[in-house]
DNA sequence: CGTACGTTTGATCTTTCTCAATAATGGTGG
DNA sequence: CCACCATTATTGAGAAAGATCAAACGTACG
């Protein structure tokens, strides 16, 4: 799981949601592409610059963020293993944010070129791309209502219902339990909020039994309460019916 | 300008930043859509449901909204006229959040499956519409950025400059002064805050004679004393280096 | 085994919200 | 054109959520 092949990851990632041809697939397949082992904290892309290649993460987490002119960190959104970084600075000029590991991990270069004459060649490729990026917009968005509508509690119940639930489509997951990889600082620039802030009401959703925290690993012992708390659907993932519905349910196949 | 023809609004709008060929355009001149007159409030697209056309904003303006289970509603993004509105909904099975005019105003209605097949048969008009999503995508994250990191008054001064520049790059406003189209209530759920507080702030920025407010129209005495408030850099629009620059310096061609 | 980093806690201060009341404003029917 | 109604804007006072500052406590790793 942590040391697939790389493109079949790509195929694999982009395949789920619009349908490819065997030749488009033997086309991803056949791209170059280079292996890299990152520290936790490495660029994978920096802001205003624009990245020779497109980015896979295999392994290991990251983030996208952006900085305020006084220098305060926002985080935009969260990257797990096996999604794709920057179709953004694929065919814009210059990134208009940064992102970083979150953990160490392995990334897969793929050059920036080869990637867009693959696109030029196979259109279903490139709607496969633009649907992967409609639904990170549809991210981007929920994220902004969480962020702008909801309270530090139900903000943070929230992102963890969210992660929990890509994680789980992704197969990382055990029953909504996974190791969260992010420090409570880390976790209050995905808010918006302090630190300090995010740990009491990290310890008070565990003081009222909505999350078991040990070390960095989380888990939900009861399920429908936390989306309940969090205001949680996860329809704005676009998921398909498959991964769309709590565990429990789900748990009935 | 209140009354283009539609379908040229498209192509010069995708074809801002991605090369269209002739035959490109041609195709796209070749749609067909219906024209429609919509009154304020109207929706566009609701959340859930899969409009069975794609929209173009003709005249008036619209707004993007999500709203929490405990019906607060938070505004995602604003829609400028001569903006397409629904790329999203073309390729995801339904909707994840609401669009509503914000105005009255016209739209042009262009059936779903044309513009897919178009899509399917002109690659460019693909990629074009993708680097239209990517542009979306960016000011998704700026807004994420500016609703969890920058406190009310850079946060409101940052969205009257994001609009400024964006009715400037359409030609829609005369030297950074504009027809603000929103009530305070709107603004203040485009930012994540209360009616009450972003009217105080308004009196603030006023007060500083950073704007100057006659009914809804808006202006900016001091364009660049204003960004700086506002900590705004108009990268994240994408507009290329025509529009990016503040309008002095643009002046002196 | 110590240092750096992350977590936890308390006390105090700000920002923003809530509730409530009053003043403008714009649009509508007569 | 005017009176009226419904929004919208403005203002004040008190409450709440969250920020800030500061210190103490853990813990992982070199």
């Amino acid at each position: 799981m942590t040391d697939p092949k790389p493109l079949e990851l790509l195929v694999r990632k982009l395949g789920l949601r619009a349908p490819l041809s065997e030749d488009d697939c033997r086309a991803i397949l056949a791209l170059p592409f280079v292996r890299k082992s990152l520290e936790a904290g490495a660029y994978l892309v920096r802001d205003g610059e624009a990245p020779p290649h497109s980015t896979i993460l295999l392994s290991g987490f990251a983030y996208r963020q952006k900085l305020t002119g006084m220098g305060t960190r926002q985080i935009i959104s969260l990257l797990i293993p096996g999604e794709a970084v920057d179709f953004q600075s694929l065919f814009l000029d210059s990134a208009d944010h940064n992102v970083q590991m979150l953990t160490r991990g392995e990334v897969a270069l793929v050059p920036r070129i080869d990637l867009q004459d693959l696109i030029r060649a196979h259109g279903a490729v490139g709607r496969a791309i633009l649907i992967k990026t409609l639904v990170e917009a549809s991210i981007f968005r929920e994220w902004i209502l969480n962020i702008g509508r909801r309270d530090a509690r139900a903000r943070l119940a929230h992102v963890l219902c969210e992660l929990a639930t890509r994680l789980e489509a992704q197969g990382l997951a055990v029953e909504y339990g996974y190791e969260l990889p992010m420090t409570q600082e880390q976790l209050a620039d995905a808010l918006g909020r302090t630190a300090v802030h995010v740990n009491r009401v990290l310890k008070s959703l565990e003081a009222d039994g909505l999350i078991v925290r040990t070390n960095r690993s989380i888990s939900f012992p009861d399920w429908n309460r936390m989306t309940r708390v969090a205001d949680f659907d996860g329809r704005y993932l676009h998921l398909g019916r498959q991964h769309a519905r709590n565990p429990s349910s789900a748990a009935e196949t």
